[in-house]
DNA sequence: AATCTATATGCAAATAATTCTCATTTACAT
DNA sequence: ATGTAAATGAGAATTATTTGCATATAGATT
């Protein structure tokens, strides 16, 4: 039984685990509302934050206010429709290597992370 | 007497324009108190978003939860100090122009702009 | 099984950034 | 001078997020 540990916390890690929808807080939430209608808003905001600072999420930041996650830590782009708000993963479009190579030596800070995210309308926004 | 106009809007404008600070509306708006100790935050917060919607201005989303801006409007690349907040420009690194075109292709998306942004520690945070 | 300790959680209150309301002021045209 | 539309200030309202505290829970120890 190594399951009984932490059940609520790992279903807030599954819930981003299972989905490409880069959720806020408050849509993991909504999300689990279903499997775990007792869980609280504030655990589900805490443990982001572990996760966040554990490195087994990545923030992307705010959109219209929001902040939103995703489990993806791995380095990849993303698309975000300025109509719907919708982020999508861009795992085809790849960032040239020697890019932060650039960075570090033209700024002398030390680089360890980046984030490229393209803005734009999607498919439906645009009709 | 052209100037008699908008004058806190421009003062507005000009303080993010001669910055390289990339501040929030609150910065803008202690930097301003010098020159304009009557101008209110609201109106900070109402001109920002103003010249956000008429494009003279970027965001370049939240950096702790607060919202920063960029009165350079070219695409060029950031460095996010995540040590003390600090955001740089790194004009010197320049994105291959062929991205947002493969962004485009792969995902049936309309690509309008785009943000690259390195994270990591500045030189001064470093030691 | 009973107890202990540390951590996780729920709930509600607190906080902080941003937006909104509305009365007042300002710039400019008449 | 006067009218009109837009800009502003002040503070209330809103919204996302965090925190305090009491309770619940898991696992260890007796």
């Amino acid at each position: 039984m190594k399951e009984k540990q932490f059940k609520k916390r790992s279903a807030i890690l599954s819930c981003l685990q299972s989905t490409h929808s880069h959720p806020s807080a408050e849509m993991v939430y909504t999300m689990l509302q279903e499997t775990h209608p007792d869980i609280s808003l504030a655990t589900v905001y805490r443990n982001l934050a572990l996760f966040k600072s554990q490195g087994l999420i990545q923030s992307l930041g705010s959109v219209d206010g929001v902040e939103r996650f995703d489990a993806i830590t791995t380095p990849h782009v993303h698309f975000l429709c300025t109509g719907c708000g919708e982020v999508m993963d861009l795992p085809e479009v790849s960032l040239p290597l020697d890019l932060g190579q650039e960075a570090e030596s033209c700024s002398g800070c030390h680089v360890e992370g980046c984030q490229l995210i393209f803005t734009g309308l999607c498919r439906s926004c645009r009709s």
